[in-house]
DNA sequence: TTGACAATAGAACGGTCGTTCTATATAGTA
DNA sequence: TACTATATAGAACGACCGTTCTATTGTCAA
């Protein structure tokens, strides 16, 4: 820990300054999009002027990106960390889309799942944020159809699995959960995609 | 039709230019938002005024709305047209997935689905758009649900079927098709949807 | 031909955007 | 105490936003 009145604890306090930043803006932008987000808004409901938010960043384009890279932490933290105390295979999937779903219906960020509407706001805008966004969920779904593959060689589930088949229709019903549930503020979505969720996993282990 | 030089000639070319900005109007909100649809851009882009265009709606809300109802009928053109032609029940819910399923793959919007992009971009923003997004994309929900309960009554699938849990499912491999064509640019993703509607359509026959 | 009206254009407004330039307050080093 | 560097503020810029006001054009009815 950096000692007050050091060129480290100056830092340190930039550092925090940058985090408070940047947890706004990444509820603010779950909500109202990475490009509805603007710098004098942050500005306000922090009570900084424009130019203390923009010089930690440079850019806009550099504000978005490190508020992507905020909600990935977050994602990490809330939804990846817990499902890693599970054993690999069909437990830890299952520990994954548990932890994905809790994450959503707890409302981390006050506009849902933070990847799925960075996702689907860029996904015609190409530039730099519009690939990370996609990198970052290719990084999940492939997270997904690996431990399928596990799953799948530990016998867990029928040899006639196609694990990234099984990995779109999960994340399908999460999805799709967090969209109807935003729509229609209606909870239910959340247990209609855990029954989906339970329902197909079933099937996977019966099918000849 | 109305004869040139009348009073009637004149309102059917006003509402002919007002049908010329609605189709340019959806296609840019299917991709950059109904909230990065602005006038000054649709203006630039039909050799236009933006009080040429602007005059038309009154506000860009009402822009917004008369767009969102031009989705629609494009929507119903598309894809609950071609569906009506088979018989109620199995067939005609096949139809339904598979006409909306080619309209997204057909590209009929460039931004990919108009409502999957409206929804989520309005799902937090309380308004009269976001009424209107969310009615209309409910009643298409409920009519998936309605011709499975007719399905169900018909026995052609298993009685035990809850219907708003199985257009719940369906819904998702849609939308989870769109997503993952438009962010990856993959049409792998088209065929994953089909082949999770297949599976999933003969799974709720087999069921006991 | 004249006067009315509908469709569109042009110019301008206040507001906000991202961004830049120039302070200033604070706390370091010398 | 003087000088330096950092974090933040204030004012301003040009661009674009939605919107309004005031023409202009073309076609109607009289």
């Amino acid at each position: 820990m950096a000692e007050k009145g050091t060129v480290l604890y100056r830092a340190a306090r930039a550092a925090r300054t940058r985090q408070e930043i940047l947890g706004l803006a990444a509820d603010l932008a779950s909500a109202e999009g990475l490009e509805g987000l603007t710098i004098g808004r942050l500005a306000a409901e922090l009570g900084m002027s424009k130019t203390g938010i923009f010089a930690h960043f440079g850019s806009k384009e550099e504000l978005q990106l490190a508020t992507v890279n905020r909600a990935k932490e977050v994602f990490l933290e809330q939804v990846v960390k817990p499902a890693l105390t599970e054993p690999r295979g069909l437990k830890r999937l299952q520990a994954m889309l548990t932890s994905w779903l809790d994450y959503v219906e707890r409302s981390v960020f006050r506009g849902g799942c933070f990847f799925a509407a960075a996702s689907l706001e860029f996904d015609s805008r190409p530039g730099r944020v519009r690939d990370h966004v996609a990198a970052l969920t290719k990084a999940w779904m492939d997270a997904l159809r690996n431990e399928i593959a596990h799953a799948k060689a530990q016998k867990e589930i029928a040899p006639g699995t196609i694990p990234a088949q099984l990995a779109f229709e999960l994340h399908a019903y999460v999805q799709e959960g967090n969209w109807a549930y935003k729509l229609y503020g209606d909870r239910s979505a959340f247990s209609r995609a855990r029954r989906a969720i339970t329902d197909r996993l079933r099937s996977a282990s019966r099918e000849q």
